[in-house]
DNA sequence: ATTTTTAACTTGTGTTTACAAGTTAAAAGT
DNA sequence: ACTTTTAACTTGTAAACACAAGTTAAAAAT
């Protein structure tokens, strides 16, 4: 298998984006300056700006001219309403995985409400549904379909504790740019009662999302139901 | 008063972005090639590429290697969800807006569940509630709040027709850079059962809005009630 | 001591050059 | 007629350079 070369900007934005994510530059620090990352990375400022201008744009950083990068720390749920996926959202520490269906591969039957192209029809789609908590609260609880496109052995991965996009993101270089999505609020059906643990009088937040990714016509899809009664969903974009 | 001068990239963004939402390019049409902007826009090809990232960022383009610059279509509902204002939601064409409390200037009681900076409480707030109706269904009721910082005349404009952000935009030179949002899917309240005229069980999403902008420290609020019960709210991000 | 100026930082914008890599259609070969 | 090769496009990556403009703190002037 020919592995891709990672282009410099990408291995620099990923070695910040962890040193933020991880807590090595906190909240309100500046990070080192374009030309100080430029030597320690060994590359030049227009690459060191590709990756700030990520940075920027996902909502690790702001910049301010004459002052320099301030670090904005991980985006707080970055994911329910934008991009990076749903662990982001309060930090792994509260948040617990239970696994409703394991990762199995299945005909398609349908995207919700998202076309599927014929491509994608061909191959088999691989399912998994699964339950978050907060301090043991179910909170989410969502369905997850991914073409079973070049994805060699998805099914085996863990998805307890790390986030689909993470693992994507790390496993194959997938990358999200994008997608639809069709939000709802709708009163709890009885398996939602059941799962949630809430009366049928309980409004829930619901969440028909498309997922595109830099790989050309790859798409994965998702049905994400949301309690935000005690746990209100807070997220920048 | 010094206008600023707007950089290239910008005046090349904004030329696209208005050429594609006015349907001279049409969805799937191609953009002339980055040399092709290069002749025709008297600039090099980083500052056409930097216009390209913009528009590719606010979802107005895909671009292929090898392939060129694919225009996808104004970003349908831009802005429920992500950044853009609601108008963009559906098009102007069925959306009409009611006009519950024209903008006025008020002192700051609070902004839903966001802090002020003393900076902005020291500022008036401008205010404002509207009514979004599609098909003369209502659909949307917002209520915004913009610090009242430098901004001749705001009140005086017109919200009738345009969207807030463009209205920003374009007078101010204001972009909505990110945010903060908090979602809930509530119960329908006695006001909102009246402007929606719904019964009290209909579950109806809650919005509270954080918006940054492009000027440092400037920031403004709204609060969205959404009835997506009839209209899905369907949205790129 | 206080204020003003300056110099040394920072990021922002823009050009020029070069090559890599994906796409496509015409040209060449079979 | 069909297949293969090639050449001419396209965007992607990266360097090296120059200057503009905002910020800050030290130096100079008052």
């Amino acid at each position: 298998m020919m592995t891709v070369r990672k282009p410099q900007h990408t291995v620099v934005y990923e070695s910040l984006r962890k040193h933020i994510s991880e807590g090595i530059y906190r909240e309100g620090d500046l990070l080192p300056s374009e030309n100080e990352l430029c030597a320690t990375h060994g590359v030049t400022r227009p690459t060191i700006r590709k990756a700030l201008d990520k940075l920027v744009n996902d909502g690790f950083i702001v910049k301010r001219k004459g002052k320099g990068s301030i670090v904005k720390g991980s985006p707080t749920g970055v994911g329910i309403l934008s991009l990076g996926g749903t662990t982001a959202a309060l930090g792994t520490a509260n948040l617990t995985t239970r696994i409703i269906v394991k990762p199995e591969v299945r005909p398609w039957e349908k995207a919700f409400s998202f076309d599927l192209s014929d491509r994608e029809k061909e191959f088999g789609c691989i399912y998994l549904e699964r339950l978050r908590l907060i301090n043991d609260d179910p909170v989410f609880y969502d369905i997850t379909m991914i073409p079973n496109i070049n994805l060699p052995r998805l099914s085996a991965l863990s998805f307890e504790n790390k986030s689909l996009f993470n693992l994507l993101r790390q496993h194959y270089q997938l990358e999200v740019t994008g997608g639809e999505q069709k939000i709802q609020a709708i009163l709890a059906t009885e398996k939602i009662q059941d799962y949630f643990k809430v009366s049928k009088d309980q409004p829930i937040i619901q969440l028909d999302r498309k997922m595109d990714t830099n790989r050309p016509d790859f798409s994965f899809y998702s049905q994400v139901y949301c309690n935000a009664d005690k746990y209100a969903l807070i997220g920048t974009f």
